[in-house]
Order: C-alpha cells, then structure tokens, then sequence
DNA sequence: GTGACGAATAAGTCTGACTTTTTGGCTCCG
DNA sequence: CGGAGCCAAAAAGTCAGACTTATTCGTCAC
C-alpha cells in the first residue's frame, strides 16, 4: 500500500526510511553509498537516488568526504505524507498521533467556517451525506463503516474550505482517524455526542453559518483532544 | 540562497522546479529523461535524481513506455519548503500568501495558548525581548529591524508549543512576514495596534494565560488576514 | 469488432572508470 | 612548541554505454 512500491530505489526506502525515523540511527550517525548498496544489493545508481529522495525530506544530508549524515528529528520535513506514514508505523506512533491531533483542532475549525462560506451545493449535499452514513453506522459495532464516513465527513469539510493547504491535509487526517479506530481504545460504537455534532456541523455549513460550523467543530476537536488526554481545560 | 544549490543535479532542480510549480506544464505533459538531459547538459544519472526528487514531491509521476508526466497542483506536497519556496517566487505568489496567511491564521492563536502553557522561561524572555525590540524599531522606517524582531516572535511562540507539527511551520511564517513586508503595500511604519497585540501576548505567555495568549494572537491574525482583504466578518 | 501477438519505446538497472571536493595529518618553518 | 601550508586519502559526484523490463500501440487473424 505504499506509494513507493514501484521501482527498487522504492524498496529500499521502503524499509531505510522507517529505520531513519524510527530514530535507528542517532543524529550525525554517518553512512555510506556504497555500504548501503551493499546492504541491499543494489548498484551505486539505484543507491544514489534512495539517497536523493531522502535528502529532499531533509532526513539526511549528503557532503563530500563525509559521508550521508542523519539529520535531528527537528530538521525532518514532518509534512511530507511519506514521512508522516513511516513514522505513524513506527515506535512513536502515539506521540505523533498526538501532534497531528493537535494540528487537527487548529485547523479544522477554521476549516469548517471556511466551508460554510464556499461549499458548493454538491459538497453540501456530500457532507450531509456522510453525516447520515455516520448516523447509520454509529450503532452495532460497525466500525470499520463508521470510519469510512468519518473520513470522508472530514475530507470533504477541508476540501470544501477552498483552501488549498486545509486540502491537503486530508490525508493526514485521514490516518489520524484511522489510526484511532485501529489502534486506540475504541472497542465501543462512537459516541453519540459526537455523531450529532457531525450531522450539525453538516447543517450549519448548508446554512451558510460559518460562526456555528467554526464553534460545532471545535467541540468535536476537542473531545478527539480528551480521547488522547490532551488537557484543554 | 537556495537549499539545492550544491550538486549538479540541484541546479536542474533550480530552474525545472519553478517551471513546472509556475504551472509552465499543463497537467499531464509528458517530459522524457533524454531530452531534459540534453536540455541541462547533464548525464542522465543525474537528470533521474533531479526527476526521483520531483517524483517525491508529488509534482512529477515517472511511468515506464510514457515518460514523466506531470501532475495537476491538487497532488503536490505544498507543505514542502521547497515547493513553497518554488511559488513564492513565481507568478501566482499572492494567491499563496493568502493560502498560507489563511494557515497561520488557524494555527498561530492555537500554538500561542500551548505556548503559554509549555514555554520555557528561557523562551519566554526571548519572547519578551522579540516583542521590546519590535516596540523599538516600529517608528522610523526601520521596517527591515521590525522584520527580523517580528519574525523571531513568531518562530519563538511555534517553537514553545511544544508540538513539533506548529514548530516546523516557522519557516513558513518567516516567508509570509518577509514577503508582506516586501512585497506587499508596507511603505509606513507598522500598526502601533498591532506591536502593541505582540507585547501583551509576550505579556500572557509568561504569566501562562493560555485563553488571553490565544485570544490576542487570533487579533494578530485578523489583522493579518484583513491586510489581505480576506473577509472576517 | 475483439482478442492475441509482436514490435517499438522509454524508463529502469548495472558496471566501471574518472573527477572533485573536503578533511585530516604531516611536514616545515617561525 | 605552535601554526601555516601542503599532500594524500576518502567518499560523493559525474559520466558514458550497454543491457533489461515493462507498457503501449498497432496489426493481423479469427
């Protein structure tokens, strides 16, 4: 299911880039091209665009006589979707979880104002639509339905903002999402509170009510905050 | 000033990365490998690592018999710096701006209550004499000092948020601050509401007020918004 | 019209030789 | 004893050419 699955520079990032941000090699660790195209018996070329990829992440830095050096954490390009599975499949998958979920309940408010003055008549019949999809799975133990609508509930609601930036974190707030369901504590069916505010939320951005749409989906970051225990006294 | 700048395949990067971010390739033109070599008078080595680091960021797609086609703008990563930087400089910069001034918007007043919570004392005097020295060069037409103390301000409350989603977005903001700066219409000296906003954040942060910290940094980023004529009503 | 086969095509891969830059040590001189 | 400058080693960087593989398109038979 990875992106990078075609092509053997593919495979070898494949498993190098989960090494890098699974924190395997400390910062300043040094590596060289030709031991890693030893490793995984790939010619120099193959070895030498690996490289180039993870260097346009910032996860390494390549200098002359030097080597590829590992970079700190806090130089890592932590948007980029790839880095952002890599490290969701690693050892720190809570931890970014909940700084993703953090990111979530800054942007998806203004997200949902925004919304709420651009949507098309399409994206409002499409969100109402996955609202009652959430209605209709909320109860039974249909999670893995449940989540399908809550992820596109989300989607929509970002796309919607007409922002491009908000777009595109649908994907991570997809995996957040699914993370939660997968691998959290969520054996339950969704809370009923939070269902309703969904199908509000839905309501206010038909209306054009960018005020409630904004306060509504706050609500819901919030309680996606407490799941995690994130104060937000 | 560039990141690529060193490497033969960083200079390819230079010039071919604002082409195609510059929209100067319809989405779904096809370049081949062998001609953009012979175009930049480079071996193909070099021009697949050029295309392998487009490639991750979502701005080319290579396929085998077709050639490497270039992808609509709804699939790039914006949130690469190099991307981001890559549009600033070209044409459709203010439409970025807005983009990315929309972003900051939602994220700085969120990042600047977890600041009040979690900054350090050592961030907190930063903060505070961030906020002394723009008090200091905000008359006199000094707006090049202003920019370097505003910039610092901002970074320090993403940094002291503890969440290192918001703390890698300090480049971004740098660019929009120096870009409102100039490029925008900011012949005056800055709105003495505004420096005034900066000190009493500094002011909450360190009394670890996390509500006023919020509430005072979105009336920074109304003002920012409404510079840029985006609606707040 | 449809399906299968085959040829053309462009990316993908590998190899080996060569170049360039940087670093670390070594010498030589003050 | 210390510092400036030089030299050699090391590793990335670059290049050229040959070969492989997958994909697509055209053709031909059914």
């Amino acid at each position: 299911m990875s992106t990078s699955g075609r092509g053997l520079h593919g495979r070898v990032l494949d498993t190098l880039g989960p090494e890098i941000t699974a924190g395997g090699y400390p910062p300043g660790s040094v590596l060289r091209t030709d031991e890693l195209a030893q490793r995984f018996d790939v010619s120099r070329s193959v070895m030498r665009e690996a490289v180039r990829v993870l260097e346009s992440m910032h996860l390494v830095a390549s200098r002359r006589r030097v080597g590829v050096t590992v970079l700190p954490p806090a130089e890592w390009n932590v948007y980029d979707p790839q880095v952002i599975r890599w490290r969701l499949a690693g050892a720190d998958r809570p931890r970014q979880l909940r700084s993703l979920t953090v990111l979530r309940s800054a942007v998806e408010p203004v997200a949902a104002g925004l919304a709420a003055r651009n949507a098309t008549a399409e994206q409002c019949a499409a969100l109402t639509e996955c609202a009652l999809g959430m209605v209709a799975t909320s109860r039974g133990h249909r999670l893995e339905d449940y989540l399908v609508h809550d992820t596109a509930f989300h989607r929509v609601i970002l796309t919607a903002s007409g922002n491009e930036m908000f777009a595109r974190l649908g994907d991570v707030v997809a995996e957040v999402l699914a993370g939660r369901t997968h691998h959290e504590v969520m054996f339950e069916d969704p809370d009923p509170a939070a269902v309703t505010l969904h199908v509000q939320v839905a309501e206010a951005v038909r209306e054009g009510d960018a005020a409630r749409a904004e306060e509504l989906t706050r609500e819901i970051t919030v309680g996606a905050l407490q799941e995690l225990d994130i104060l937000a006294p």
